[in-house]
DNA sequence: TGTACATCAGTGAACGCGCGTTCACTGATGTAC
DNA sequence: TGTACATCAGTGAACGCGCGTTCACTGATGTAC
């Protein structure tokens, strides 16, 4: 069996990439379900029929970016908290400027219930990657024992994702924001708790 | 200009009651976006048609249902503490009965996200109910100020919507419940801090 | 008491549209000889 | 070097289907006289 190539090497692979890519900014913005495949290609400057020549199904993409994207977000926050810090990491999750950027930022918070309703092979995706997220954390908490580290980082990241969607739900700018600092005030207090 | 009741007094009424109640639970049980008005309508014995006797648009459905089903919750949440307590409301909240329980459960976790994408308007309801919510629960902490009980009020409410979703993620069933556990602890531990 | 009429909650077919998916195809590239 | 052929990423029309919404209608009820 020969193999051959005969276009751009990995240039495929590329575009599949492309195409999570821009999968994950519309399920951010608009859902998973309120997000169409014929859109998405055309966000990445492709045809409704090229899709399934790299995705078996709409729910292979979903699985495929909801593993992708909280992966990318696991790296982003470990850069964060490694230039500066807990507290860093902390604000500059809960700032209004991620509340503001639905397409771009974290994508927990805004399909976390909706992942919830996906098939358990999606689930599971997530799941793994969470585990890596609360690994990540519990390196920057106080506590002695593993256990409480552990925790502390599961109800940490929890409550990240209500305070962000919640302040993304109220429209009163002011109440919005004292919910975001509110957010950071009570991670800390978590954090801080040896026990 | 004279008012005749020809048909049993407050039929409409209960009929738009009905719809907005099976429409709550097919929103939480499968999303907002995914839940179409021909089968909340066959949810509720009426064909498709009827709907717009009763409302202006699925926008309208979404804000009406929004509003009644977060004002049932706080009744519920009301009676729940004032029944039990704190803990056992947050113990109540956080039982695998509850996150298994997705069509008749908590109508603010599973649909936050998905409200903080809708019109104004709806998420206006959603801030009013959950200042209700707020002020309910600031009754049931021990700090002395209210603007302590307010804030730690808040972040409970946060920390209970993301980890009741995120437990309802998770497909091991040991970790979800040590998740739910967990938010029980890291609630408590929020509850007791006074500043 | 009996009949003609008004009211109106609900019916069900239809509208244009976008959904997820399929498939015969195009056309640029590389291989074989 | 030149020509015939194979590969394959991407094209674009089409499929059946359910969406939100509209509308002419039905038929049970109550009113008027």
């Amino acid at each position: 069996v020969e193999l051959t190539v005969r276009y751009a090497k990995g240039q495929k692979v590329e575009t599949r990439k492309r195409i999570i890519e821009v999968a994950a900014r519309r399920f951010r913005e608009h859902g998973i379900a309120a997000t169409g495949i014929a859109t998405v290609m055309a966000d990445a400057e492709l045809t409704n029929g090229a899709f399934y020549g790299h995705f078996e199904s709409k729910e292979h993409l979903v699985r495929e970016t909801v593993q992708a994207e909280m992966a990318a977000q696991v790296a982003a926050w470990r850069l964060t908290l490694r230039s500066g810090g807990l507290e860093f990491a902390l604000r500059t999750y809960l700032s209004t400027l991620h509340r503001d950027m639905h397409g771009t930022g974290c994508t927990s918070a805004p399909l976390l219930a909706e992942i919830g309703r996906q098939p358990t092979a999606t689930r599971s995706a997530y799941a793994a990657q969470l585990e890596e997220s609360i690994d990540l954390f519990a390196d920057y908490l106080p506590a002695r024992d593993a256990a409480i580290k552990r925790s502390t980082a599961v109800a940490i990241i929890a409550l990240l994702a209500g305070t962000l969607q919640m302040a993304r739900v109220i429209p009163d700018e002011a109440v919005s924001a004292e919910i975001l600092e509110n957010g950071v005030q009570a991670a800390l207090k978590l954090a801080r708790a040896r026990r």
